[in-house]
DNA sequence: CGCATTCTGTTGTAACCACAACAGACGAGC
DNA sequence: GCTCGTCTGTTGTGGTTACAACAGAATGCG
């Protein structure tokens, strides 16, 4: 396993290399690849354990009864998913489905987060690191609602546009979703996402091509 | 203070009234009064504090630029809010507004999380209540986008009142919302909404007078 | 009670979007 | 290089919604 990643995640910073190799073994995590499109978890499984991708990305989406789906986030290698769920017990309101070859480590959510009294003291740390990545989480989901909450296809572009420019400190970058998925995400038709994001170039807002973005007329 | 309604609270369930009061002096707890619509924090605001409502209840909500108001969440007594914001550090992107005259009390974060190592071994568990209460938190959120995926207003408006009866485990059910607040809660015009609602009463599907609503046709 | 304010429902119009159908671009595999 | 499947952009139409303006109901207050 990777230990020299994982210290970089925010669930194991703050850690040594041996320190994780140590609460690996205390924690009886396990691992598994996933290949493109594989659904990790599905809508309504009970989950005590978390992921932490260690390669690839996934994305936690929703499928209602009639086909539509809703996008709910993207979770990029080092981040993680199912922590609310793992930590609240409740059946997965979402599917989790591999965006793109990926390796994924599970760890028992209870191990995580119960005061370890015997071998680990640099466990209290990862458990208090889970609490946080937990709260980022929430805050994630609330991004995700202000991106989805302007009343026109280009205010939420906009938006999120916006974000992902900030988060990669340039006005150039790649978002991690294709077309149809980006339309999920912001709750719009695919087509007409198409349409106005035509409309935008036109009107010198962006520039695009496939998934890479480049914003128009601001300095960083 | 009411340590035996604060054991009915998701944050101190498990602990006795005697318990709470030690915790309370441990943690300085601090307790405040808010008058209906007054403003409990501002957008940008950094909090190290959680915020219990005691009585009456609060509205999560943002403002844009443009004057646009888009409600988060609606916070019951007994429940938490700013858990996310406070564990991680980030400036509210949020007010949080009383909806109704309220009492609040303030707990210091890093005092809750943090395992206080010499008097209180029930701080654990409220430690470990908070990190379920984030949790549930996210699990709220991922509701709320549920509520405003459909693409229709009727579709939002079954979707969230569903949800409503099932949590008052009745057909017959109060909102903690006004018309223009469901409107900002759902991403819809008020007017809309409003017309929506009498073409859905007209429809047979519902019943409503003001904040109170009948699901026709269910069976509970 | 009378008044002012807030809340809710109604209506018409213009704007926007979802939907469907299609064509061209792109990429993978042979 | 060719073929096939996927992804993206384009267009037209009908449906839904936002917006604005208003009227009546409900509420709070002096």
């Amino acid at each position: 396993m990777n230990e020299e990643f994982l210290i970089s995640t925010p669930l194991f910073r703050g850690s040594t290399p041996d320190e994780v190799s140590a609460m690996l073994r205390c924690l009886e995590a396990r691992e598994r690849s996933y290949s493109r499109e594989e659904r990790i978890w599905h809508m309504g499984d009970i989950t005590t354990s978390i992921g932490v991708v260690i390669k690839g990305s996934a994305r936690i989406e929703s499928i209602d009864v009639w086909g539509n789906v809703s996008v709910m986030n993207h979770v990029r290698a080092g981040q993680l998913f199912g922590e609310a769920y793992a930590a609240s017990g409740e059946p997965l309101m979402v599917d989790v489905v591999a965006a793109e070859d990926c390796r994924v480590l599970f760890l028992d959510v209870a191990k995580v987060l119960a005061t370890c009294s015997h071998a680990c003291p640099h466990h209290a740390r990862t458990s208090s690191n889970l609490t946080a990545a937990i709260a980022r989480q929430c805050l994630s989901l609330s991004q995700r609602i202000f991106h989805s909450a302007p009343k026109t296809i280009r205010g939420k572009v906009l938006s999120y546009l916006s974000e992902q420019a900030e988060r990669s400190g340039s006005s150039e970058f790649d978002i991690p979703f294709n077309r149809q998925q980006l339309a999920d995400y912001l709750g719009v038709d695919r087509s007409a996402l198409s349409a106005e994001l035509s409309r935008m170039t036109h009107d010198g807002l962006i520039e695009t091509n496939r998934s890479h973005f480049k914003l128009i007329g601001i300095d960083w």
